[in-house]
DNA sequence: AGTTGTGAACTTATTCACAGCC
DNA sequence: GGCTGTGAATAAGTTCACAACT
């Protein structure tokens, strides 16, 4: 299967193979069966196979996947067994839970620059980083920077995306609720917290 | 096509028809075609007539559809013509800037509960709610409130998950990085921040 | 016996293309 | 002329089922 285009959803599912994978790795099992991956993510035990023979075979017949092993290779695939660093724009409330969030770290990714426009907030240090002008979002293109995270309101998002992609970013998280045009060789994945939230009363049983 | 079972991704699109909408409206346009709602959201034409298809014919050849008119319907499909209120449990970084998220509006939603375990936060008024004891959890069913968000470590959420079954919550939305078994009634969306950050690397191109 | 890896079958979702309408 | 609504065609994604391996 190596040489097939690689599915969408193939590699949202990644990062989710690696967190079960971490969660076997605390618990000491060595060696995990899609069957039991399958269990603890809710993911079909074809679907997980399915997903990671796109990229090679990384099992044994009649015993499972290494955890250890298989981890290293997802975090191969997914580029992120070395560090990478993100630049977050914009420091109001999700902002600040986002550079504190201390979930990052198990996928190797580290908030190394902040940027705002208030004025009481530059300058500030948050978390060992100093929060700068969003006027030298420039100078993130000597700080070997990729991965912007935007958490502005929406009638700013575009003018932050352009600016990030001008000094070098290839990678946007954007919680704005609002569409980002960028270049074709920017990655663009945006999260709208409300409209999710939106999508629930849907679901709901019809009798109040 | 009023007949036909609905695909999860219309329903997942719908709130962003909306938006698009609200923004036509704001900008004082009466009328938008499938097409100028498309360069609107980047969704195609022939999808979104496809998706409202679904629910009725609510446009006009030759015209397009009524601005207001549409975001009505959409409002009444997603069961947000009328207000939901949600309860918020776990008032740290995330919980907080999610009490204090000023999008919820738009949907017709809003955050009329919140619980922690924290001692020192408990009794607090934060935006007009009092923050009360999880153990308390149970007095949602006195309140009409149908709706959960997770903003508890992983470790926690699935006991609060439980309790907020227990409690009469049908829909739950989620920011642990973790599955949540709950009985089929209930609808659950879960948004692992670290995880869809974690995607971006393998866009990344090869060359740092 | 138990599990992987995978082509084939199936299911779901998207796009095409055009009749019908304004 | 321009647009909607939709069946038909296409594409994308998932599950089945089983040969091959430990």
């Amino acid at each position: 299967m190596r040489y097939h285009k690689i599915p969408d959803e193939t590699v949202r599912r990644l990062p989710m193979y690696l967190r079960g994978l971490l969660l076997c790795r605390e618990q000491g099992v060595r060696d995990v069966s899609s069957r039991k991956l399958s269990e603890l993510l809710h993911i079909s035990p074809a679907q997980i196979r399915k997903d990671l023979s796109y990229f090679g075979a990384f099992g044994t017949p009649g015993v499972g996947y290494d955890t250890a092993k298989l981890a290293k290779q997802i975090r191969g695939i997914l580029k992120i067994d070395t560090p990478n660093k993100a630049a977050l724009v914009g420091l109001g409330n999700l902002g600040s839970a986002l550079l504190k969030y201390p979930g990052f770290g198990a996928y190797g990714l580290q908030i190394s620059a902040v940027f705002d426009n208030d004025p009481g907030k530059i300058g500030k240090i948050v978390k060992k980083v100093k929060v700068e002008d969003v006027s030298k979002l420039s100078t993130l293109k000597n700080k070997n920077i990729k991965l912007g995270i935007i958490a502005v309101p929406a009638s700013a998002a575009q003018s932050v995306a352009d600016a990030l992609v001008k000094a070098g970013i290839r990678g946007i998280l954007n919680f704005a609720p609002f569409y980002l045009d960028v270049p074709k060789k920017v990655k663009v994945i945006t999260i709208d917290i409300a409209m999710v939230l939106a999508r629930l009363p849907y679901y709901l049983p019809a009798s109040a």
